[in-house]
This record gives C-alpha cells, sequence and structure tokens, in this order.
DNA sequence: TGAATAGTTCGATGATATTCGAACAATAGG
DNA sequence: CCTATTGTTCGAATATCATCGAACTATTCA
C-alpha cells in the first residue's frame, strides 16, 4: 500500500472534531480503540462493509485522532491518547462505555 | 405562545450531545450565549432565517444546553453553564473562541 | 507466479439534516 | 380591535453524509 495516508495529522479544531465525533460508528471505533490500545481496522467487528469502515478511519485520521502504520497486508490503527488528552482533557473517558444513567 | 417547548430537558448522553455539536451553525450559537449570557434568538446575527435558527435552537434545547424562558413576546435564550460544566467540564472553553494557534 | 488477505478508492444510492418561505401563535402597544 | 414583533411549525427543496459493491493496490505465503 504505503499510498500516503494522510496520516501524521494533528489534532484538528474543535468544529472539525465536534463534526468528525457526530457519528455512532466513529465513537465506537475510538471506544474500541481505548480497550485493544491498538487495532487493524477489521477487527472490530461493527456491522458494516469493509469500504465504509475505511472511510470512517479516515474521518478520524484526518482529525488526528487516530495514525496508521502498516504491518503486513494490515493497517495497525493506534488511539493518540496522549494528544488528545493534551488538546482534550476528559473527552475520552467521556466516550468511554458505559455513560452512566 | 407557550406552547412546551420541550424545555428543562437533561444534558443527552455523548453521542447525541457530539452529534448536535457537529455543526458550525449551533456552535456560534453556543458561542455568543458564552458572551451575551442570555439572548433572545434573533439576537445572534447569524446569516440563516428565522425559522432555521428556530430550529437549531432547539436542538440545542433537546440536548439540555439552553433553556428558554418566554418574556414579552421574545424567548430569552440561557446557556446552562452548570450543568454543561458539571457533565462535561472544559467542552464550554473549548468551543470559546478564539482557539489557538 | 499465483492465490489469499487487508485496505483503499471510486461511483452510485439512500438516508438524514440543513435550509428556506409561508402560515400560524402569542404577546405588546396603540 | 388592529398591527407589529418574535418565534414556532410545516412542507418542500437542497445539500451532506453514510453506506454499499466493484475494481484496484499492496503484501504475504505457497
Amino acid at each position: 500500500m504505503k499510498k500516503a495516508l494522510s496520516n501524521d495529522k494533528p489534532i484538528a479544531p474543535v468544529d472539525r472534531v465536534f463534526s468528525a465525533l457526530g457519528d455512532p460508528v466513529r465513537l465506537e471505533i475510538i471506544r474500541i480503540l481505548m480497550e485493544k490500545k491498538e487495532a487493524p481496522c477489521g477487527d472490530c467487528g461493527l456491522p458494516v462493509g469493509k469500504s465504509t469502515l475505511s472511510h470512517h478511519y479516515k474521518v478520524l485520521r484526518e482529525i488526528g485522532f487516530i495514525k496508521t502504520r502498516g504491518e503486513g497486508t494490515r493497517q495497525i490503527n493506534c488511539l493518540q491518547i496522549e494528544e488528545i488528552n493534551r488538546r482534550f482533557p476528559g473527552l475520552l473517558e467521556w466516550i468511554g462505555r458505559p455513560q452512566g444513567p
């Protein structure tokens, strides 16, 4: 692959971040990455096609929330916890399930 | 007026909150309310029709971010700073302009 | 070389949201 | 009572976004 992949993006401005987080699938991906630390795209068991999934990962990459490194035929995704916590302290904890009653 | 207005809603779960905040007009409304403390719907000078504006205020009301009280022919909107800060401490500061370079 | 695996990209489709104008409701003031 | 003001509601048009399948790229392994 090695196709630029728009990796290494910095955390985007709030407006774009909220816009990106306003999708249940992307929030699920984030939750999964919070648990697994790292995971290839296909490892989330969400009921969506792989092209859809790829799209969501791209969006998360573009706001700087995840970085991706190729490993064999897989793309290992990694939540940028440090950067997110620096810019938006607390945010990940709000997202993390479960959200109390 | 006095038409129920779905006021007094508690702060919604994160998923719905992010979804609601993923719109530039609504973020602007929030910023304006952060400055003015209180304001009638028409007082935001945004380049959108009043029916559109009414819709956005409704969305913000439904996630419990603003409360509205009728005063004469006007609806005075008030950001629920306390509740928001309790549930999402820091959030309002991220939204408040300007976001540093 | 060839087949299998993992993602990406593209184009099209469908669903959801934003937007607007018009009609309506409620209050204030003459 | 009549009119102006302010916002809500409704319906329709539009734009945006998520989703899918198919074609493609890249890598691994036989």
